[in-house]
DNA sequence: ATGGTGGCACCGCCA
């Protein structure tokens, strides 16, 4: 089984994109991050031509998550919160006993503000919603966009950006939470080795050519998963195509 | 160089 994770930055813009990896690597499961679409407008046939299953939870202009899969979603939950109107940033499924999250953590905007506590908040109730809804010997992968580089690896210039936004002690703290409850930071269980990212800054000239670049992309999974892994990477490829997000896709390889 | 990217929706906001 093949799972990936993509910050789209609009999937009706990066739909050629999407579709091209689709038939290129034959993924059974897709987590799909910053669509920027209702679902009302979400180019559903596209994939529904594909022979994969969809449900997504949008809003109009950011934000929204979907997932993409060749194999039926049951249990389907759009709501973190439990309310109707919240920020659409977390999709959760079954598929058969596997339990599946896409999320799409809050950038934070700059430490010290009022979108950077919003984003603390979010990770923190995000762990308490997994921990109270899941136990760590069960199948849970949970990918996304987390806006969080983990280690000084992560990030390109980590002495520059310490402190600061998307690499912040309090951030990565809350993150490193996750892996202590039970969840595997899979990209890194592969690949120990630095420079290796998944997002480069469309407002730094060249940052792309420089690979001045952040790993903000993650796939987490519970023992039992990471046991049945065979491994994980990131797919600079699409980076090469006309209007590329400013994201890449991370992959994973199960035997399940 | 008072800029420089990109997407969406609207004439600004967010990343």
């Amino acid at each position: 089984m093949k799972v990936a994770t993509f910050n789209a930055n609009s999937v009706r813009a990066r739909l050629p994109i999407i579709e091209e990896w689709l038939d290129r690597e034959k993924p059974d499961l897709l987590c799909l991050q910053e669509t920027k679409v209702q679902d009302k407008d979400f180019p559903e046939t596209a994939f529904r031509e594909k022979d994969y299953h969809l449900i997504s939870k949008g809003q109009k202009s950011y934000n929204g998550v979907a997932l993409v899969s060749k194999y039926p979603l049951s249990d389907v939950n759009c709501e973190l919160y439990g309310t109707e109107d919240e920020e659409a940033r977390f999709i959760s499924a079954r598929i058969r006993d596997l339990h599946v999250i896409s999320v799409y953590v809050p950038q934070g905007y700059a430490a010290g503000t009022e979108k950077f506590q919003y984003k603390l908040r979010w990770l923190k109730d995000l762990l308490e919603h997994i921990k109270g809804t899941y136990k760590p010997d069960m199948r849970l992968l949970v990918a996304g966009d987390f806006n969080v580089a983990l280690e000084p690896i992560d990030v390109y210039d980590p002495e520059k950006f310490e402190g600061e936004v998307c690499f912040h002690p309090e951030e990565r703290a809350i993150l490193r939470d996750y892996l202590n409850w039970g969840l595997r930071d899979l990209f890194r269980m592969y690949e120990r080795g630095d420079r290796k990212y998944t997002f480069w800054d469309y407002r730094i000239p060249n940052a792309v050519k420089r690979n001045w670049g952040w790993r903000l992309d993650y796939i987490l999974v519970t023992e039992p998963l990471a046991r049945r892994s065979t491994g994980a990477w990131v797919d600079l490829e699409p980076r090469l195509k006309e209007r590329p997000s400013d994201h890449t896709f991370l992959a994973a390889q199960f035997n399940l």
